[in-house]
DNA sequence: GACTCATGGTTTGTGAAGCAAACTAATTTG
DNA sequence: CAAATTAGTTTGCTTCACAAACCATGAGTC
């Protein structure tokens, strides 16, 4: 037997951007050009050291490009998002989406406090 | 700074609702009053050890609750959702929602094949 | 010039997590 | 009675996310 509906879906899901720390990265980084390193840390709230492995890791997935270059004579990070990051960032929203519509709306009993 | 928005709210998802297997589970518990062991298994096409530490996590956290009797001879493991573990679904969902308000929608460029 | 402090990150250490495979135990079947 | 099925749990391995330590450069400042 199988999952009903599309609730199945909720097992496909792209484990590079369902992690929270990453899927905020990738959903900020969708909203500009390119983006420094030190923004995000602040942004995100993240640690550096955080930022620094899941920026690798969405690196390694391909699904950021980073470009290291200086400002004056200081490192200078900046990330931006590639097309399959944009791809895949659309494939996990509508996964999502279908997930969305099985769980169920709040009902009366859970609403209560 | 913060992030803008609501997508600071992804950095708050509850970890235990927010991993797919139990997500599945969850939700599936929440469209049931009672559900065996087995007919979970099935559904989410999990193996039973993993089927069973994720069981075990959702009623550590108190999201779900377990009944064990016996059918005839055999063992027979029952799982419901509880009043908190409805109440975690109904948050996470509507975090959820806020956050997907924030991804953007696809557009022409990764819509492409 | 020696110290300290700030900037911009990377590396390391650690506890927890997820998954697969092995194991337990009882029962049914050949 | 041996083999296979049912119903789960336990164990072992690999990876993960996070925090803390570390490294390198630059800018005061005494």
């Amino acid at each position: 037997m199988k999952t009903p509906g599309h609730l199945g879906e909720v097992m496909a899901l792209d484990r590079l951007v369902h992690e929270p720390a990453r899927l905020l990265i990738l959903a900020v980084l969708a909203g500009a050009k390119q983006v420094e390193f030190g923004f995000l840390e602040n942004m995100s709230g993240l640690s550096k050291g955080n930022l620094s492995s899941h920026m690798s890791k969405l690196e390694t997935g391909g699904l950021v490009a980073v470009k290291k270059s200086f400002r004056g004579k200081r490192p200078l990070t900046e990330l931006s998002i590639t097309a399959a990051g944009r791809r895949a960032l659309a494939a996990y929203r509508q996964q999502l989406a279908m997930v969305m519509q099985e769980l169920p709306e709040p009902t009366a009993a859970t609403k209560r406090k």
